[in-house]
DNA sequence: CTGAAAGCGCTTACAG
DNA sequence: CTGAAAGCGCTTACAG
């Protein structure tokens, strides 16, 4: 039922094409210097036997080691979020050793450009055979791309948030999404009110993904014809003094505030914040799920967590460049991944397959 | 910084332990016919080597086929859900071809003793190397598993919740936990009134399950004092006619019933009644995410529903026992599933990795 | 108890 | 343009 009878080899298309296996060889890789009589006659008999090359043979044979670079920003105790993708792409390169694969990392400070520079550079200088890296994160990033692009050099973009042209694969969330669903957690825990959109501003926050979320949210709100309103706080640093000072100003002016979303990883500040003030209950949603998280979600002050699975991104992403490199299949040019909640009950069990 | 130097081979170890390949290849592998001395030597010289043997290699010399067993429930129409299992197992066997991996499947229809009977002796009498079943569903499991363990078969289960011993590795979801997060879910929407739980009673369900999900639930009420209460309420068949006329009963009397939990896959059938039969809003959390409810969670009749990723239950499964198999590494002998939540704004993109 | 040789399915020089 | 042979890293008879 599966293949004809026994797995069918190269010596087999060779015999009944009656040429020599290099010959089959040389077609089957669309190498020059084969007539096109025979390549004919070796791909009508390939065809007829159904015969699929062994990879792991020819890999084998080959005797090549690949190397997957992977350009990231640097976690650092103020942003942890880093870690978790390059967590996945650890957990696959581990997997992946078996086959003669390594990971290159180059990660750098995302305030220091001229390090981010550097790492570009160093990417371009090496001979890695596929890439990993965040969405565009610098201006030099065009560069690097069209640079991969000419070598011929798979690209894989996580976290991605626009249709890259060049890459081999997108890693993408729904942005917009993601803010309609906070805005239906929020719908379920009160109807009326005011949500105060909290943008804590982290260096590496790009205005476009900020906004893509907050029109989410604000639309939710519209669509369903809420007497919820919306209001923006923007709060630059992360000076404890100033977020209490700034926050303490508008909650208290502002009593109608029910609900805080807030449009990136920097919900624990603000949880910090909430836990110490007391009152009356103002629901809390974020973005991403850190460990810093754990203490919040368990004392009732963070609710819901949207969460993208960013372990789950890297990984994904380091066994597509296989899929791609080694096993030479065709890879998806987009993949969406699922919005995640995480709350109180089930942040124990949330891990990112 | 990786391997001392290039990728060390069984022939560096031979060469320097002054020995034959294959002499080193009996001792890596722990074949007899080895003087205790040779072998510590050859031991030796592997372990400063460093020395890991290349998988591929030694597959692709063995020559051998493996083929992976399945044993689940037939998917019907009625009961849909074991479609996405299989899927995820059948995903992963596609990736694994390569390997020379066959998937085998042995499916049987639930209400049919005679045929699981059947199935189960065909597995037995199967040359199959391993097994993925579903967690004991009929009394001759035990039997079969003792045979698995017998022929050093190993047997991995999905939607597992007791700890079995004999098995490879356990893919567990968190019952209890999962009724408590319903719990917490029901209170972001009404603070009084009562949960009615409906328990749509399918021939697969176990009770035991059913009752960790429901014990889950009453407690989570309890420990936070609520003054929500609970009613359970058991309905056998899926006639829509006594589905309709049950539940007209139990709400027409209650209008206090703010919630219906449901502790199964069967919430469209619920969710087909509450449709039809308008009234106030009533709250519904059920479990597992089948395409016949995509049309309720956008009507906003299902709020909630708790997933287990049934297709990432088998892709993990089939995977594991490729880790084991074929590339020889440990597995872990329970895996633990997040606890997923599907609503209106974010089905869209569930999936189960 | 140990080793030399052939083979797994493919690729890579090399020779013609 | 084509083929014979050696080799990738390991395993499996076979011989001693």
């Amino acid at each position: 039922m599966k293949n004809s009878k026994e797995n069918v080899g190269i010596k087999d298309v060779a015999k009944l094409a009656k040429v020599a296996v290099a010959t089959v060889d040389r077609v089957i890789h669309n190498r020059a210097g084969v007539s096109k009589k025979t390549r004919d006659k070796v791909l009508k008999v390939a065809a007829e036997l159904n015969y699929t090359p062994n990879i792991m043979a020819s890999n084998l044979s080959k005797n090549k080691k690949f190397v997957f670079g992977v350009l990231l920003p640097k976690f650092s105790p103020e942003s942890t979020y880093w870690e978790l993708p390059l967590k996945g792409v650890e957990r696959a390169g581990i997997e992946l050793e078996q086959y003669s694969i390594s990971i290159e990392q180059y990660l750098y400070d995302q305030q220091d450009n001229n390090e981010i520079r550097k790492q570009i550079l160093k990417v371009i200088n090496s001979d890695i055979d596929g890439l990993i890296l965040s969405s565009k994160f610098s201006e030099e990033t065009d560069l690097l791309i069209q640079d991969c692009h000419e070598k011929h050099r798979p690209v894989i973009f996580i976290d991605s948030n626009t249709e890259e042209r060049d890459s081999l694969c997108n890693i993408q969330q729904p942005l917009y999404e993601s803010g309609q669903l906070a805005g239906q957690l929020f719908n379920y825990c009160f109807h009326v009110g005011k949500v105060l959109i909290l943008h804590l501003k982290d260096i590496m926050d790009s205005e476009a993904i900020i906004n893509e979320k907050v029109n989410g949210l604000k639309d939710f709100f519209r669509e369903i014809d809420s007497s919820v309103t919306t209001e923006k706080l923007l709060i630059v640093g992360f000076d404890t003094n100033q977020i209490n000072e700034e926050l303490d100003d508008v909650l208290n002016k502002d009593p109608d505030i029910k609900g805080i979303f807030i449009p990136n990883s920097k919900t624990d500040y603000i949880s910090k914040y909430l836990l110490n003030r007391g009152g009356s209950k103002v629901y809390l949603i974020g973005y991403d799920h850190l460990k810093e998280d754990d203490e919040y979600l368990e004392k009732g002050i963070i609710d819901f967590l949207i969460c993208q699975r960013p372990e789950e991104q890297g990984y994904k992403a380091t066994m597509k460049l296989f899929e791609y490199l080694v096993l030479r299949k065709e890879v998806e040019h987009e993949i969406i991944i699922p919005l995640d909640i995480v709350t109180r009950k089930n942040y124990k069990y949330y891990y990112n397959g």
